[in-house]
Formats: C-alpha cells, sequence, structure tokens
DNA sequence: CTGAAAGCGCTAACAA
DNA sequence: TTGTTAGCGCTTTCAG
C-alpha cells in the first residue's frame, strides 16, 4: 500500500503538495499536478479513506439496528433506507441483532466508539436508559424513548382504517395479535386503535399473542396460526402482519375455513408478499420510501446540529384493497 | 468527546499509561489503573474504534456487493453471512448497488480506500478487469472471475436434479428462464445443466429472457410471466427462481391451468416463500447458511494470507418436495 | 512500572 | 504556487 509520502517522493514534492492537488484544496500548478498523476499511476496510490476521515470528524457511515432482516417489512425499508442515504453520501451499515441484548449493546458501544456517525434504530429491546445516554444522532422508527425522535407510520390511524373496514364487512369476533416482550412501541398502538374502534361498535376483540421468533420463521408462524384459528374457531376477522397473514390465510385454507366469507383478512404492512396467492391479502400498507426519506432528512438534521421543527413524524397509511375481505 | 489526553491529564499520568492500562497490554500497577479508571468514568470516555484501527491497519468491516436486498433469497444469504461474519468479529456493510455500474465501481473504491478489510461480491455487473486488479480480499458468490476464489452453490447438479424431477413426472416441453445480461455466473449454469438433461430425454426446452428488474418488481414478474404463458400455452413444466416461480403459479391459477397436472413447477432458490402458498412450491434449495459458512471461511483465509485449498467451492443443494410437481 | 518521543497517513495553517 | 510544520487520537517502542 502505497502511502502519500511515497508519491511525493517519487514526483519530487511535499506531500503536502499532493494531498492538495489530489483533493482540488489550494493552488498547484498544472505541471505539477501532471507529475502527481504519474507518480499516483506509478505507484497505484490510494488515499486511506479512514484517515481522511479523522480529519473531517466523521465516518460517512450510519448504522442501522435491526432485529433481523428477513422480514419482507424490514428488507423493503432497509433498502429503500440504503437508497436515501446514499444520496446524501453516507453509508449504511446493518446491524443485525437477532434480538440479542448483547449484540444490540455491542452496536450501540461501536456508535459511542466513533464508528458511526448515527444510527437509526429499528427496533430496540434494551432498555431505555442505553439509549438515552448516547451523544451522538440517533433515531427510532418504532421504540418510543423520550428524548430520541420518533419517525413511524402513524398506526393509530392504520389500525382504525382496519377496523372501520372489518366492521364495515360484518365483522363481530376480531383476533388481535402482539408480542408482548414488545413494549412501548409505536406500531403496538395499531392493536391499541383496532381493539378500541372493534369495541366501540359492539364487536368482540380476542388478542393473541404471537412471538416476534414465531413470525420471522415461516413454519413456526404456521403452527401458531394453526393453534390459534384451532382454538378460536369462530373468529372472523383477523388484522395481522403481511407474514402471519400470510401463515393464517394458508392455515384457513387447510381448515376449510372460506375466506373472505366467514373469515376477513387484513395485512399490517403491505408488502409485495400480500399478492403472492391467487387471492391477495387485503392490506394497511406502509409507506417505507417515505418513512425512510423522513428517517434520513432528520436525522442529517440532527447530524449537522439543525434544530428539529418537529420530533415525532407519523408517516400516511394507505388501504391496498384485496380478496380476503 | 474526551479524548485519552484528557483522561491521561486527569489520572495524572501520561497518555500511554492510560492506552497501556485499558488495552491490557505493558505492566500498569493496580493502583494507578484505578486512578485511571476513575478518570474514565468521570469524563465518560470512549477510546475512538477509528483511531485503533489505524493501528492494527484493519477496519473490522467487510463488504457485501448486492444488487438488492429485497429478494428472499438475498435476504436470507445475507442474514446468514452477518451473522457468520460477527462470529469472526466483524461487522458486514451491505453494498446495495440497484444493479447500477457507477455504484459498483463506487463501492470498489471504497475497498481500495480501506474501508473494508475485504469484500464478498454477491453480484457483478462490471468488466472483470474492475474485480482484477483488486489487491484486497475479495470472493465471488456467483460471477465466474478468474483469480478470485467463488463460493456457491452446485447448479450443475441443481439443473441436473429439477430436470431429472421434471421428466420423471413426464414433463415433455420445459421454459427455462435466462436474463441476457447476465454472464459468466455460477448459477447460469444450472440452466445449462436443466436444457443439457431434458433435450437429451427428449423433451423440448423453451427459453425466454426474464431480466432482473422483472424479478424483483413483483407486479413485473406478475406481468411478465403472464405474457410468457400466453405465449407458448402448451408448456408442461417450468424451472424459476422462487419469486418467478410464485408468480407462474399465480398466473396459472388465473388462466385456469391446473398445477400440476397440466403445468409443474418447480422454484429454484427453496427460500420460505415457497410455502407461503395453499400449495406449497416444490424447490431446489440452495443451503444459504452453508454458502455464507464457507464464504466467510474463505474470506478470512484471505485476509490472513494463508494458502486457500480450493479456490471453487461448490455447496450441495437438496430437492424439497412440494405441490406443484 | 512509567513517561517521553516517535509515528500511523493524512490535512491545514502558515511561511516562503 | 510550494514546502514546512504541527497535529488529528491513539499505540508503541525504548529509556529510565
Amino acid at each position: 500500500m502505497a502511502s502519500i509520502r511515497e508519491v511525493a517522493k517519487l514526483a519530487q514534492v511535499a506531500p503536502s503538495t499532493v494531498s492538495r492537488a489530489l483533493n482540488g484544496s489550494g493552488y498547484v500548478a498544472e505541471e505539477t499536478k501532471e507529475k502527481i498523476r504519474e507518480a499516483v499511476d506509478e505507484l497505484d496510490y490510494v488515499p486511506n479513506q479512514w484517515i481522511r476521515n479523522l480529519y473531517q470528524q466523521k465516518t460517512g457511515i450510519i448504522g442501522v439496528m435491526t432485529p433481523e432482516i428477513i422480514h419482507p417489512y424490514f428488507s423493503s425499508l432497509w433498502s429503500f433506507l440504503e437508497l436515501e442515504l446514499h444520496k446524501y453520501g453516507y453509508n449504511m451499515m446493518l446491524c443485525n441483532t437477532s434480538g440479542k441484548k448483547e449484540i444490540e449493546r455491542e452496536y450501540l458501544d461501536t456508535l459511542e466508539r466513533n464508528l458511526f456517525d448515527g444510527m437509526i434504530i429499528g427496533a430496540a429491546f434494551l432498555p431505555d436508559k442505553y439509549y438515552k445516554k448516547i451523544q451522538k444522532p440517533i433515531i427510532s422508527l418504532d421504540r418510543i424513548i423520550s428524548g430520541v425522535p420518533l419517525v413511524t407510520s402513524d398506526h393509530v390511524r392504520g389500525g382504525d382504517i382496519a377496523a372501520r373496514k372489518l366492521l364495515e364487512k360484518g365483522c363481530k369476533r376480531l383476533l388481535n395479535l402482539s408480542d408482548p416482550n414488545e413494549k412501548m412501541v409505536a406500531s403496538s398502538r395499531s392493536g391499541e386503535s383496532i381493539i378500541r374502534v372493534m369495541e366501540e361498535n359492539g364487536a368482540e376483540v380476542v388478542t393473541e399473542s404471537f412471538l416476534w421468533i414465531d413470525v420471522i420463521h415461516y413454519s413456526r408462524s404456521i403452527r401458531r396460526a394453526r393453534e390459534i384459528l384451532k382454538a378460536h374457531p369462530n373468529l372472523d376477522g383477523i388484522v395481522a402482519n403481511d407474514l402471519c397473514a400470510s401463515a393464517f390465510l394458508k392455515i384457513a385454507g387447510e381448515m376449510g375455513i372460506s375466506v373472505p366469507r366467514d373469515l376477513k383478512i387484513i395485512a399490517y404492512d403491505g408488502t409485495y408478499i400480500t399478492d403472492f396467492n391467487f387471492k391477495t391479502i387485503a392490506a394497511i400498507q406502509q409507506d417505507v420510501a417515505l418513512i425512510a426519506k423522513e428517517a434520513v432528512r432528520v436525522l442529517i438534521k440532527l447530524i449537522n446540529r439543525q434544530p428539529l421543527e418537529n420530533d415525532e413524524i407519523y408517516v400516511p397509511v394507505h388501504y391496498k384493497g384485496g380478496d380476503t375481505v
């Protein structure tokens, strides 16, 4: 690995001149530039970006904390986020925690050790205090942490739309899924909203737990969906994330339950997988592109120490029709 | 951000002593250590990892070049790769090119600028020479580049298994899909293998192009699948990647083609989405966990300048039954 | 056991 | 227009 000094020596100039020539900062005679260019070619010199970062006091890397990346909601979200960060010259580092607290702590450490210029928290399992003490720019996409800006979907509205749609179709007994381990997350508001609207309108709501781990392993989703449908044979409506919704649709078919006649299903997320089946699944669609855009906009403001006009941003959701309601 | 110098001053020792105490390198009196510990706590000092890397001559980051991340094959593969890299203390940086050559070049540049200790190439669209000149450890997962170690599935066998399965079920007229833009990739061997086996056994093979861009946008897959099935109404077998296979299954249903009676479908990849439909899709399953494991093993060897016993590694594939054959 | 000094590879201020 | 010098925050000799 050639260094700037070697280039300087070969071109018979000072290292600082090489630096200036290469960065276009300050004056360098065209003739000198030429000599330097030759030396660079000769030695195959490539400046070390890490070292440069030292002076810029930045790394150009944004960490993205995610519990996993296989769920299409996350794949899509991170895909858009990457594109968006790239526009601003940032690279994205996916920090996959697999839901493990130690790994999450490790990555927060990495942030504090200045490897990232900022961090986007897709999901968090550590107590609030770990996030609160962080001195660097962070934003959250779901977990509600006081002092940490939140960019998320308008889940209250999402739950509302879903519930009203089901009521309109005559649902009387709805299944609501929740992961008891996830507390203080914005996404749980959709469930609360669904329950409120359903009950206000005289419908019954059955809440069952559906663990995170069961969502990401599809075979487990299937098993859990079967358990739940067997335990509650008289359900007539389900709102669940794309993967779960898909599992319920499959199990309903297996059990001979007619969808949408006897059971109506609305997926929550609305990624492309809701179009996979012959019956497309109706969905509350999150606008992942806009979430990504807003998240990056806010993070960049934080990094540039600009004031935030708003530290809670709610991105609109949309209803997408399908064959399951 | 407190620096080591501030800690040293507060603890009334030299910066080098702090360094030694914190790294456990060299001797430091227990008493001195205690003073340093106090100063660290007092100032909330966190060593700057990025500066430390300067001395280690490494960054601990591996770049992973991928054309996109939404396709479940890639999501799964990168998920396992991340886990595997993490075991060796490396972080993974996803380099999403969106199939764009400029972005790919940019990331190769990033590698040369020492931001990564090595790189894993998931897909490549640049001419070979760009890869050949790289002086840092790289391995490829699909594209065949002389001098660059390859870790990939045994696609020849994969194609073979698929073809024989279809023949066994009586297929006479098979659809083979290929992206004409993708040249010199290991994965195309499955198609070649399928064609060979089918033709050797007296079956006909129709090859149609199916562009990458049509695969990753599911709505485009659907449209293309419809086009193809309309153009070739007498097909009785299809081998295609999970997403395409899913699109064909859906369109077959829409067109009233009975699967598997009139049309047999085998998905190639075998990710969880092949289990989504009421009819599970038969598949040639790639062992992504093992691919990830092998890739990392080889890359680490390269980084440590250990000799490679083999620069082409073929990971076994498996047949997974389903309702579509 | 500890500190001074040199230096990782580069940039920036200033002098020439 | 160029070179000298100092230094980013840390580690690593090496002398004491």
